[in-house]
DNA sequence: AATTAATATAACAATCTGCTATGAAATTGG
DNA sequence: CCAATTTCATAGCAGATTGTTATATTAATT
């Protein structure tokens, strides 16, 4: 015997409610079309489910029997609801971002943390890689958003990029740097201090080749290579150690005083911290809010940025 | 945002099942109908319940999530479903049955045991009562069935009647008792032992009247009243005294050889243990099934009887 | 590139759903 | 005990939904 889902749990609300009017109420039906689905269960049963001719309404023991099942069935309906909804409004859900790992240690994951603290119920799946990989897993969908640097005029091919953060690369050091110490700074002597090397494949690494190229030196003395942010941070905490990174980065260990830029100007790259997505991807509400938030995010910290350094301005 | 149930069912099938083709056959659908409902599901959504261009079809997140909620409906659907087939069946349900107390405490109550070992999901709610309350009881709807004596005459009014065991009363007392011993017994004898009062209201009460009146005895000696059976039996067991009890009642305590019925030829009321239930009760398949039970457990019991004295006879 | 298997779409008949209007029955209050 | 009121049942109808078969697309396989 195949019931329909719908029949019980209109049986529910009846049992529920006490009565076919207010079980009407409660589903938003009218009483008859509640009445008619009480009567065509019955006949098709061919077992009574109601005591006939008592008004408050009572069910028969197979009656509230069924109704105990169509009201399992409506609690999951009314979760299912819910779930659509929050779904919708990008409460929950899931969040396969990718991006380079500097960016994402020293910014993202705070991000991310405050998102959860808004949305507790969109989980966050991060990956790390940098473009060539982030474009690839896209394209296979393992991952929904990326964050990462990308050359302005690089774009097109399935691709949107939205810039949230120009390129600006300094020279990072620990706070207690000799060369913080000089009147006046000359570019070159940078060249006589150790260096880290930032991770293979990041562009980083590049600007480091492009900055030594600029210093007119042939060759910088890499003394450390292949550690993570905070690895390249602890390293420069204990020694003397110079190293690229993106000034947004050396600005989010601001609070920590422990490293800082030098007050040298070096070339920017032409590129710009960005959130790249599949242009077809029916993106997710939990995707689409997330990125929001990552966007706002960079919004604050640009301006943060920006009264930070008239600060320092002034405070010169 | 309001789901159709049958479609997050349909929905859990096609993710459990792994694909289209195979969730319809799961449910037996044709597969243009599931897919069909997959397209308005997704259309009313909004959102993508699965990756398009892939196959194995694969749910997205929300699709996954949804058709857990379906599966917990598909789940009560199928309980509700198996139920209804065993309420069908009389194998689940509940039965209140109301009787006299001997009989119930003697006979019925075992039936119930045994009807239950082949219907355990049957629950049996007893309950005590004589006709004219049994008659209320079921009058009222709070009995599916009463077992209680009856007299032949008393017909009609809306009930209707099965007899299960002809009325037959005899005189027990215990094992040892003295009057056993006797050659030949004289039924005056009787009344120079004490005896047990059935309970007020029971139709024993009447019974053991008229002995006493058929005995010639004004009065008997009435020392024990108001006691179960059990109650009753003990008092038997530890005295000489008698009390009139039905042949099935004492043929129920045979093994114990504690109490027996002794040789005399009472007069039998015109009177017989039946099944009484309202004529237009739409009788539960399990009030039909466990009244079938008791019908047949009675059959054997004439049968048992009739061999036992048999017996009885052949040994003398 | 051809074949195969699976999914999507189309068209149509039957059913079901919901509604409003109205009748019947049971409870409530005098 | 009867009238008023509340609640449930029934009827009729328009629109939505369901299921079917036939057929077109699409992805995987060889």
């Amino acid at each position: 015997m195949k019931l329909d889902e719908r029949h019980l749990v209109q049986l529910a609300a009846v049992v529920q409610a006490g009565g076919v009017t207010e079980g009407a109420a409660m589903l938003g039906l009218t009483q008859p079309a509640l009445s008619r689905t009480l009567s065509m269960l019955e006949k098709r049963l061919g077992e009574p489910l109601f005591l006939k001719g008592r008004r408050p309404l009572q069910p028969t023991p197979l009656g509230r029997a069924l109704a105990d099942h169509g009201q399992a069935m409506l609690v999951a309906s009314r979760k299912a609801s819910t779930l659509v909804e929050r779904f919708r409004q990008g409460r929950t859900g899931v969040v396969r971002v990718g991006g380079t790992p500097f960016f994402m240690d020293a910014l993202i994951s705070g991000m991310i943390a405050e998102f959860q603290n808004g949305s507790p119920d969109v989980r966050i799946d991060q990956s790390y890689g940098y473009l060539p990989d982030l474009r690839e897993a896209l394209n296979a969908d393992r991952i929904d958003l990326a964050i990462c640097p990308i050359d302005i005029l690089d774009e097109g091919s399935g691709m949107h990029f939205k810039e949230i953060l120009p390129g600006r690369n300094v020279v990072a050091c620990r706070a207690t740097h000799p060369l913080l110490l000089k009147r006046k700074l000359d570019a070159r002597e940078l060249l006589d201090y150790p260096w880290i090397a930032p991770p293979p494949g990041s562009p980083l690494l590049a600007d480091l080749r492009s900055l030594a190229l600029s210093l007119g030196a042939t060759e910088i003395k890499i003394r450390y290579a292949g550690g993570s942010l905070t690895s390249a941070v602890n390293y420069m905490k204990a020694s003397d150690a110079l190293t690229v990174l993106p000034h947004s980065v050396v600005f989010a260990f601001r609070n920590e005083k422990a490293i800082t830029a030098l007050p040298v100007n070096i070339p920017h790259p032409e590129r710009a911290l960005g959130l790249l997505r599949r242009t077809d991807d029916l993106r997710a509400p939990a995707v689409e809010a997330f990125s929001a938030h990552v966007g706002r995010s960079f919004e604050n910290l640009r301006h943060l940025i920006k009264r930070h350094e008239q600060a320092i301005v002034w405070g010169m």
